[in-house]
RNA sequence: GCUCCCGUAGUUCAACUGGAUAGAGCACUGGCUUCCGAAGCCAGCAAUACAGGUUCGAGUCCUGUCGGGAGUACCA
């Protein structure tokens, strides 16, 4: 909790009864920050006490007396503002961050509970598209957010390697052997289109399908050897991908791995919640204003909703989590809250714990992407095109930047460069928001983006690399005269670094990564800001100077630790 | 048809969960390098789809209209 509104809140604790009704929590930030940093709005109060609200808000600021860290409280316009005492405020916050160091901002308020996340989970025999990369990188950094605040967090990349495409797949094989020599997933894919495409004229082909998959299902040993040789292709072309943006699982186990399937299936029925109809076995969820959940087709083979019902209860079983969240598309919404029910009607109370976290499509010129039409975009193309972007700027740019970088991989720079702007780019926006895919806007290096963000983190790098150069204890220079930042811009900066452990929270309470990024961003744009009025380093003010290396020195704790929380390397040269 | 999401500057997004004068990035216009990294900084332009309602207060909640998207039984 930050020291600054809880010292209000105690405050206004304190003095509750002056007011005589509850105040609550309500601090809010004022749009104008010159009015104050936090602000107590008292319309509602008005209500209850039946007086106009600045007559309360005058009341009130006439009775609280600013102590400690707060430096005024005045009443405007129905509002109490309080303002932060500068002096007493940045010391604190740069002590504690220079103590933590890269500890500042983790928390325990997770301790004990265990969190899975099921993220990424693309399907087998398709290559990774951009679609899929939306659910990796925000199932990724929410991993290191719920991690950072002490929950044990289980990845889980639920593989897509199992189901009727298998079925299309294999039937495909057996007719045409001689064309499978030698193949990987874009040509597995094609393959999948073609078929799709042929069974439009030849209806006989899917019942050929369903039929392949059955054969699987019940362990076929010719089947299960040709879907052993697909899954373990596409697996290691995954592999690959993440290895190149640097996401990790702790459980690779896909939906063939769900083998309690029958017995849940089982259970389902004993339950007395199924019926059959028109052939196939279903949870009717009429009542509940919702369509019923299908668990098995009229050919008895088992269909997904039975398959993540199984495994949500295994996942239970075998973590007892807190919460189980599953990182997966909005077109899905309708799925999760089908089986969320029947989970909950067959009387498990941690059916409550399960929760989508939804995010929105990436479209391509305003359509759905669809693997089974070909009309998608491959994740490595898009990463190569963002690396080679990058390495081109490089190249291009000014001979003192380049000397700069003399000692440094390019190859290496522009990777993390390029990739970092690949995943910032799908964590900066709300999660829920449909994007359309656009290369210009994807491959965009300035203003609010991944590079920014790293330039800003380099440019902290290399102010301390210089500081250091000419004598100053960049590491741990504490004490330091803190009093003596008192440039709009390290105030500015003081009360964001102070803000940055509740941002973690309200990122994770949220799932919503992109309340960090926002954060970064604006971050970012202070210390711009600041590093073009204010010299760091200057050796006829060595206070001054000591004094705003620590706060350099905090503000790359915080960059680094943000940008890694999302998934992103910082760099010290770029 | 039914259900759910979304409509904020030319464009891509914010707005602290109903609060004060709606903030940024691109794009465009004009500036800033004898000075710590110009992938940067400063300034200018410009917006809540429409019509009602709820209340002290609405971009945010409710109703309707228009526009876009997604889902909707044996794919995942």
């Amino acid at each position: 909790m930050n020291v600054l509104k809880n010292e209000i809140l105690n405050l206004l604790k304190e003095n509750s009864s002056l007011a005589g009704v509850n105040i609550g929590s309500v601090l809010e930030r004022p749009p104008d920050r010159t009015k104050g940093d936090y602000a107590l709005a008292c319309f509602s109060l008005g209500k209850a006490l039946k007086q106009p609200p600045n007559k309360i808000a005058e009341e009130i600021a006439s009775r609280l007396k600013p102590s400690g860290l707060i430096a005024s409280i005045r009443a405007e316009g129905g509002y109490v503002n309080f303002r932060a005492d500068p002096v007493k405020l940045l010391p604190l916050v740069i002590k504690q961050i220079i103590a933590d160091k890269e500890k500042y901002g983790t928390s325990s308020v997770g301790e004990g509970k265990t969190i899975i996340i099921d993220y990424s989970s693309p399907n087998i025999a398709k290559p990774m598209g951009i679609g899929h990369l939306r659910s990796t990188v925000i199932g990724n950094a929410l991993y290191k957010i719920f991690s950072e605040l002490g929950y044990k967090c289980i990845g889980i990349n639920y593989l897509g390697d199992w189901g009727t495409q298998f079925g299309m797949l294999i039937a495909d094989y057996k007719e045409n052997k001689e064309k499978y020599s030698e193949f990987n997933s874009a040509f597995l894919s094609e393959r999948y289109v073609a078929f799709n495409e042929r069974a439009k004229t030849q209806p006989e082909l899917l019942e050929k399908a369903r039929e392949e998959f059955k054969k699987l299902e019940s362990m076929d040993s010719e089947n299960m050897e040709i879907w052993n040789r697909f899954r373990a292709l596409s697996i290691k072309e995954f592999q690959h991908i993440y290895k190149l943006i640097g996401v990790g699982f702790d459980d690779y186990s896909g939906e063939s791995a769900v083998t309690n399937i029958h017995e849940v299936i089982a259970l389902i029925e004993n339950k007395g919640l199924c019926e059959i109809s028109e052939g196939a076995l279903i949870v009717n969820l009429e009542g509940y204003k919702t369509l019923p959940c299908l668990l098995k087709k009229s050919d008895g083979a088992t269909l997904y909703a039975a398959r993540d019902i199984a495994a949500a209860i295994g996942r239970h079983d075998k973590y007892k989590f807190h919460k189980s969240i599953y990182v997966v598309g909005a077109d899905q919404k309708l799925h999760f809250r089908q089986f969320f029910k029947v989970l909950e009607l067959m009387g498990y109370d941690w059916a409550k714990d399960c929760v989508h976290v939804e995010f929105g499509l990436v479209r391509l010129s305003g359509e759905k992407m669809s693997t089974r039409q070909g009309k998608t975009i491959m994740l490595e193309e898009v990463l190569n095109e963002a690396i080679n972007k990058s390495k081109q700027i490089i190249e291009e740019r000014p001979k003192e930047l380049s000397d700069k970088t003399a000692s440094v991989n390019t190859e290496e720079i522009a990777k993390a460069v390029g990739i970092g702007a690949i995943i910032f780019n799908d964590l900066k926006n709300k999660r829920t928001r449909d994007v359309d895919f656009n290369w210009e806007h994807i491959l965009s290096f300035d203003g609010e983006s991944g590079p920014y963000l790293q330039y800003t983190h380099t440019r902290l790098a290399s102010l301390l690399e210089k500081a250091k150069h000419a004598g100053y204890n960049t590491e741990n220079s504490l004490p330091v005269k803190t009093e003596l930042l008192a440039a709009d811009e390290e105030i500015s900066l003081a009360k964001l670094l102070n803000e940055f452990p509740e941002t973690l929270e309200k990122s994770a309470e949220n799932y919503e990564p992109s309340i960090l990024s926002n954060y970064l961003l604006e971050l970012s744009s202070v210390f711009n800001r600041f590093y073009r009025f204010h010299k760091v380093i200057n050796d006829s003010d060595k206070d001054l100077s000591n004094a705003r290396i620590a706060l350099v020195r905090s503000l790359k704790y915080v960059m680094a630790k943000g940008l890694r929380l999302l998934g992103i390397n910082p760099l010290e040269k770029m």
